[in-house]
DNA sequence: GTTAGCACTCAGCATGATCGAGTGCTAGCC
DNA sequence: GGCTAGCACTCGATCATGCTGAGTGCTAAC
């Protein structure tokens, strides 16, 4: 059934002045600041029928409306217009990022925080997760006696150190000749197959192929669930959070990256720019909260994804249009360090921000 | 001015209660709990002198007491008793050491999880700090064309990798032969000595040089404002916050790594336990807190600081244990890393985690 | 020095009155 | 038939009022 035109501006003064102010909106109101030519009874009628349809309700009997989850999607989808970011806030943003350390943790975390200023919300970033992590380099570092440090590189420029421990004391030389050898030999394999490489070599050998599986392992493991953060405490002083048991249902989901596992199954190929609303992230405590979230792309094999986490009533406009502009941004950043050949040079601006 | 034994114990219970429920006692109730052997007035009475010297307070006129930052300090150096932690509850904490990645970043969250998990207040532990970084080990990782990668480990094992532009493309041949003869030159050297270098050389190995310099600044820098937090959440649950201005607070405080800035200042070297109450803390926004802090070893020329943050309430006597603990397995663990020789072997059930 | 007794204080809680934003409904108007 | 003016009604929020109980300080007597 569609909604008539005058039912749709209803819809969205309702759901703007919701966004706006965190409550509900009556009648008259609505009409002193939105005059729409015709009397409040006519908009009582009209909204009783937006609530019949459940695009609205009532929080209760003598209380103006509010958008229901439904209303809210059909504000995202079909009344709400979002701009590009302004070129002047385009270029703040990339500004940033020239001016922060060159590492891909240090992005991620400027990502986050950008979001979350920007939106006000908390922003939400993962590294870059690939299908597969494949060996580009390693390096083993002698500490003293059986203990060395084994550093390495992967394919998608992730980077792993752990602390190792032979079975006899090694020196520097032996570790050097070791790497110097082996390197060549396993580049660009994943785990598996310097697992399967392991098992025809010599112990000492063997015993340093299966520590970088496990560490690729670790990574792969890591990538699927590590999450950067920001922007918790202006979330927190929002009105919705007055009652502190939300501030901590939303201090529990962030921590053990239990978003990630509701986020990820729902999200399918592509760069489209995502909004869930409530129930769409199907997990009774993330049910006041919104998300905007877009997958990045980092080279061929490998993607994360960035988004904002906001209650339901946050700047969807506003957020989306971060979200679509960040992810950009980073998938360019990203694109480079991948060695992703094609759009070099392409856009200067992006290009300038690695200098 | 002494305080007599009776008076001392009064300041005792009224402490301890305290601790226990947050809210103020008087004197019946106090005789409900802790039989004195005298009346409800005599209890009055001796309440009336520990208020005139500032050691107890009352929120208003009928209500009971409450101890003062006074009282609290009194407790703390006089009344109070901290036992070691029970054998059981050391090897469960050492077991999740034994669990954990081989990784200074792995140990030190744990360490902050376990403190606040423990204490049921913020964990915070710093990474080690020394006074100067010294190089171990750099290597150069070509990506494509002029982009290579940065991968270098500090004699205190940090590890940093920073992305790389030269002026124009390099192979994984070049790089890799000017880090083998460059590692062995510039090995132990600081910044400093790493910049002096870098003036007679070669433009492209005074690029470089000057690359790892660069990196062993922002090591040096990030080590003093890194800061590992963890159990937000259950400070947050707590009801002193149940205003939720106080969370914010809490979050902006940590955000900054503002709290370092405080705390450092006051903490001269010694391996002892220190506990600040409120305004020991010297910062407005930290008054209602209290910390309890203790640096742990790294080496001979490292350290770090590892503690508990809640409010003034907290339970001391669990979280000197807990912190004074800690700081002796973190301790040890960095002991390994950072090549201390002399105490290895002396203590089989630390020296195991590391297995 | 200790204690029983007493008048007093005051936060917390429940009760009740008032206010005002908002509603649904009806009758009349264009 | 759609729109609107008017009206009775609802109900959260706010504020004043009263009561209760934990707690106090003081005094007089032991």
């Amino acid at each position: 059934m569609e909604l008539t035109e005058r039912q749709q501006s209803i819809l969205k003064y309702v759901v703007e002045e919701y966004i706006r102010t965190g409550r509900a909106i009556g009648s008259k109101a609505l009409l002193d600041r939105f005059p729409l030519g015709v009397s409040s009874a006519t908009v009582r009628n009209e909204m009783g029928v937006l609530e019949t349809l459940d695009y609205l309700q009532q929080p209760h009997t003598s209380a103006g409306r509010v958008p229901t989850e439904r209303g809210l999607r059909y504000y995202v989808e079909h009344l709400m217009q979002t701009d590009e970011l302004s070129p002047a806030e385009q270029l703040m943003i990339s500004h940033q990022f020239r001016q922060v350390e060159q590492q891909v943790a240090s992005w991620l975390k400027l990502a986050a925080a950008v979001l979350a200023n920007a939106s006000g919300n908390v922003g939400l970033v993962t590294p870059p997760r690939s299908r597969v992590e494949r060996l580009r380099h390693f390096e083993l570092i002698n500490l003293r006696g059986r203990l060395a440090l084994l550093v390495l590189v992967t394919q998608s420029s992730a980077i792993h150190q752990s602390l190792l421990e032979f079975s006899e004391p090694v020196d520097q030389t032996t570790l050097s000749a070791l790497s110097q050898r082996l390197n060549p030999e396993i580049r660009w394999l994943d785990r598996e197959q310097i697992e399967r490489k392991a098992r025809g070599a010599s112990p000492l050998v063997a015993s340093v192929l299966r520590w970088i599986a496990e560490a690729l392992h670790y990574l792969e493991r890591q990538q699927r669930s590590e999450l950067y953060a920001e922007g918790l405490d202006q979330v927190i002083r929002q009105p919705e959070f007055a009652r502190g048991d939300m501030a901590y249902a939303l201090l529990e989901l962030l921590r053990g990256g239990m978003i990630l596992s509701v986020l990820l199954p729902q999200l399918e190929p592509g760069d489209e720019v995502r909004v869930l609303i409530g129930s769409d992230l199907h997990l009774r405590e993330l049910r006041p909260f919104s998300v905007v979230v877009s997958a990045y792309r980092a080279g061929d094999e490998s993607s994360g994804l960035l988004g904002v986490l906001g209650p339901q009533r946050m700047a969807y406009a506003r957020s989306i249009s971060m979200v679509r502009y960040l992810a950009h941004v980073v998938s360019r950043l990203m694109g480079e360090l991948y060695g992703e050949d094609e759009n070099i040079g392409a856009d200067d601006a992006v290009k300038g921000m690695l200098n």
